[in-house]
DNA sequence: GAAAAAAGTTGAACCGGTTCAGTTTTGCAG
DNA sequence: CTGCAAAACTGAACCGGTTCAACTTTTTTC
């Protein structure tokens, strides 16, 4: 079936991610125009507002594709996580902060989330918070999975804990997106610092 | 000693301010039009720009009196915390939560908090993360004291746990003003389910 | 106290995201 | 094929936050 319609829509959808991509790559988010996507996609401005409601839609495109590829190489930190709790968590949120900047530049998640914040009541805010929430379950899985293997102490909230430590990489994340001059390596250890304090307490007795 | 432009200019200001608050109350932030906002203070839109570099300054206005407010009541508990670290976390926390919708509307934070995200080179931005610091510093202070007084073990490491505790309550702060329907119960039940996970590892050995 | 300088005010115009009334294209029934 | 309804396209107009060149008021200078 696919029906020329069917076609042409894919092929147009497709034509304005595209365009928008190279311009937000080109010249940053805020600059890329709304008229010069359109053009570059061989399309009116009209037809980009049947194709997408909000410019910032064009981001959920993209954050959507990167956190869902994080997601998948977190399955592999949760499957077979390296040997004690700390290094374990600190796997997980490396791979995390690693793939933040293949899609999106700082400028794109700052807009992305601010976006999703301001107007909870649109579908991006919506599969914006659900990307999150997986996120957050993903460490909760961790979590479970390191007590299971005695790396965390039974008697802890295991679910509590991942969700505790989600907030924190979230807010760091958030911290890092914001600091224009902050590097990967910065972020990653102030969090590193955070699963050291933590893991110090849950952690299996022995300490390194 | 006060010139006539000088007395001028703080009234304007106050005025502004003073019709922004109630625009802001009577239909929300979005549909106060910064035309309305000047007419009501009687002072014309270019004026307004001489007073305020965006629409958002406004609010941080109200959000600094907020948080210097809470952050005021806060120091209450840090001095005197109630008796074990379970209810001194809670009671800060609901400090913080309680005050939180006396001069702002849910609208008004996601607002603040987006526009703070989005342009962190303003001095908005820079003013509303130095807030956050003062409250994250105030977290991490009780969590000091309490270690001190001997209601958090003395291994932990008071400082990640109290500013990992700050990225618990600022994260569900977030979700809170992001789900309109939320209520001021749920929230604090949420951060309470947290901070009872947290202390049952790092407080005093005896569970209540 | 006149005149120049400095500071402040003003509203019309700008800008860019979003809307919408009118037009074109596609799919389908006869 | 033809005619028609539905779907999609289009770009000029809208909207509201922000800017700016011209104007007014206050302050300073001599």
């Amino acid at each position: 079936m696919a029906g020329l319609r069917e076609r042409q829509k894919a092929k147009r959808h497709r034509a304005i991610i595209q365009a928008a991509s190279t311009l937000f790559k080109q010249n940053g988010y805020e600059a890329a125009r709304i008229e010069a996507i359109a053009e570059v996609a061989e399309v009116s401005v009209g037809t980009f507002y049947n194709y997408f409601e909000h410019k910032a839609d064009l981001l959920l495109a993209i954050v959507s594709m990167e956190v869902e590829e994080v997601l998948n190489q977190g399955q592999g930190v949760v499957d077979a996580p390296p040997g004690n709790a700390y290094d374990a968590i600190c796997a997980l949120v490396a791979t995390y902060y690693d793939h933040s900047l293949v899609y999106l530049t700082k400028e794109m998640w700052r807009t992305a989330m601010a976006f999703s914040i301001q107007n909870p009541d649109t579908p991006f805010s919506r599969r914006y918070r659900e990307l999150d929430h997986q996120l957050s379950e993903q460490v909760v899985a961790l979590m479970t999975r390191l007590q299971r293997d005695g790396q965390v102490m039974q008697a802890v909230d295991a679910r509590a804990f991942g969700e505790l430590t989600f907030l924190g990489l979230n807010g760091l994340f958030t911290s890092y997106t914001v600091t224009e001059a902050m590097e990967l390596d910065a972020l990653k250890a102030a969090m590193f610092g955070q699963i050291r304090a933590l893991t110090a307490q849950i952690g299996a007795s022995e300490v390194a």
